[in-house]
RNA sequence: CGGGGUGUAGUGCAACGGCAGCACGAGUCCUUUGGGAGGAUUUAAUCUCGGUUCGAAUCCGAGCACCCCGACCA
């Protein structure tokens, strides 16, 4: 992509109505606007990098058997007041969920959902009749509406965006339990590959009121909103919620053990069991003939709160430093004085050898404007192309998690 | 929802109750080009409504918005 038709702009300061860092490098950067308090528009660098985590989930989800479809937004209360979750004043108020909620035209409510359990359940009961039907892994990227008492943290906790959630439906508890456990490890593989996974446990937590217990994903990050102890030798965290003697002596860990830790629960799995497919509805024959209710799980992560995580974890004093695994761009391409031409040469015989490569050819910006850009963004290589370089038949490339820099000859480069 | 803080050009900041200023940005011209270049010139603002006052960005009241702490948070 050339830089020079890109419509976003580089701030000079960091927005003054931000503290949390990931909200003022995003927005300085160009990666992100904010529409209100909790509400972030994303950018084209924004997307792109967005774009990249839910091709890591996607592909995470997929190869442990999930199914991708789109539920929708407006959602039907019907559905909802069977499960008693539609209305939050009447219902208990841990079930009582922050809708936000809207009128038809000439009839009645509609609610924006925040969450898909009672849709999907009512929607696999024409899927769902026998055995045979199951086990099922449901999941989609779909946008929530969650009206919060407060947002804050930047991108981290919203009044509206996009979670990744999937759904199991297995016969018994024990196929639930195979699922959910090759689920926590899928959530791993997608935490280290977007750059945080030796610094995210899995944590023991509360299930709120669908169940006892629930397993976070929680990284460790001053900036969370969470406190965990965590045993780094075991690799196994309790959230402060439930951390107690039981517990401890349940997961065999021990006090003196456990360090204190703030931290950003960046995943959560839940068993669900029959909350929903009891007052829903759906059930399955049995091999035996007779009628059982679908055991069910719940499994999300915010790519969005994922992006402003590895934000908050790895940028450094300049900007942003993206791992390669979700960085807009793998090269970071600047045209300086005198090497505009050999670099738009290179730029187009990186982009025919299928690298994805930013290129500065901004005319009007000084080197020192391009240079501090570069470190905004945070693109994990950098290549500079200028007479300096060209002098010695050479360009230069920097990592931009590394301090040195390196000349390679024009047509030994190789990336 | 309780507590605290903040609202001034596009952005970041200033201005005792008395002519709203600075820097950056943006436009034009010239000179520049390896870490946010220099000169000349132009552009552009007091959140809203009400009150006090000869006079309000400044004081008072109400509202709205944003940030932070807490509560809440599948």
């Amino acid at each position: 992509m050339r830089q020079f038709q890109l419509f976003t702009k580089t701030s000079r300061n960091a927005p003054k109505d931000e503290e949390s860092k990931n909200a003022k490098l995003l927005i300085q950067a160009g990666f992100i606007r904010k529409e209100m308090a909790g509400v972030y528009s994303f950018l084209p660098f924004g997307l792109r990098v967005l774009n990249k985590i839910i091709g890591i989930i996607r592909e995470e989800m997929n190869a442990i058997g999930g199914q991708e479809l789109l539920l929708t937004t407006l959602q039907d209360p019907e559905v909802w007041k069977k499960t008693g979750r539609w209305v939050e004043e009447e219902a208990d108020p841990q079930h009582g969920l922050p809708w936000f909620k809207t009128k038809l035209v000439n009839k009645g409510e509609l609610g924006l959902a925040n969450t898909h359990e009672e849709p999907l359940t009512n929607l696999m009961r024409e899927h769902v009749a026998s055995y045979r039907d199951l086990p099922r892994y449901v999941y989609q990227f779909q946008t929530k509406f969650r009206n919060e008492l407060r947002a804050k943290s930047g991108i981290m906790r919203t009044r509206e965006f996009i979670m990744k959630d999937l759904y199991s439906f297995s016969r018994n508890e024990e196929e639930f339990r195979a699922f959910y456990e090759q689920c926590a490890e899928a959530y791993m593989k997608i935490f280290t590959r977007a750059g945080i996974g030796e610094r995210t446990y899995r944590t023991f937590a509360s299930g709120g009121s669908f169940s006892k217990f629930s397993d976070e994903f929680q990284t460790i990050c001053q900036a969370g909103e969470d406190t965990i102890y965590v045993d780094k030798k075991k690799n196994i965290a309790v959230n402060k919620e439930v951390y107690n003697d039981e517990i401890l002596m349940e997961l065999g860990l021990k006090k003196n053990e456990m360090s204190e830790e703030r931290a950003i629960e960046v995943g959560n799995i839940f068993p669900l069991g029959t909350k929903f497919s009891v007052p829903l509805g759906l059930t399955f024959k049995t091999a035996e003939g007779s009628e059982k209710p679908v055991i069910m799980g719940s499994y999300g992560i915010g790519p969005a709160r994922l992006m402003g995580t590895v934000v908050e974890m790895l940028s450094d004093e300049k900007g942003i430093v993206w791992p390669e695994s979700i960085a807009p761009f793998s090269v970071h391409l600047l045209a300086l004085e005198g090497g505009e031409k050999e670099a738009k040469a290179l730029y187009e015989r990186l982009e025919k050898q299928g690298m994805e490569v930013l290129y500065d050819d901004r005319t009007d910006k000084s080197s020192g404007e391009k240079l501090v850009d570069a470190d905004l963004l945070g693109i994990p290589t950098r290549i500079v192309v200028s007479a300096r370089t060209l002098e010695q038949g050479s360009v230069e490339v920097k990592k931009r998690n590394e301090e040195k820099h390196e000349l390679v000859k024009l047509d030994a480069l190789t990336l």
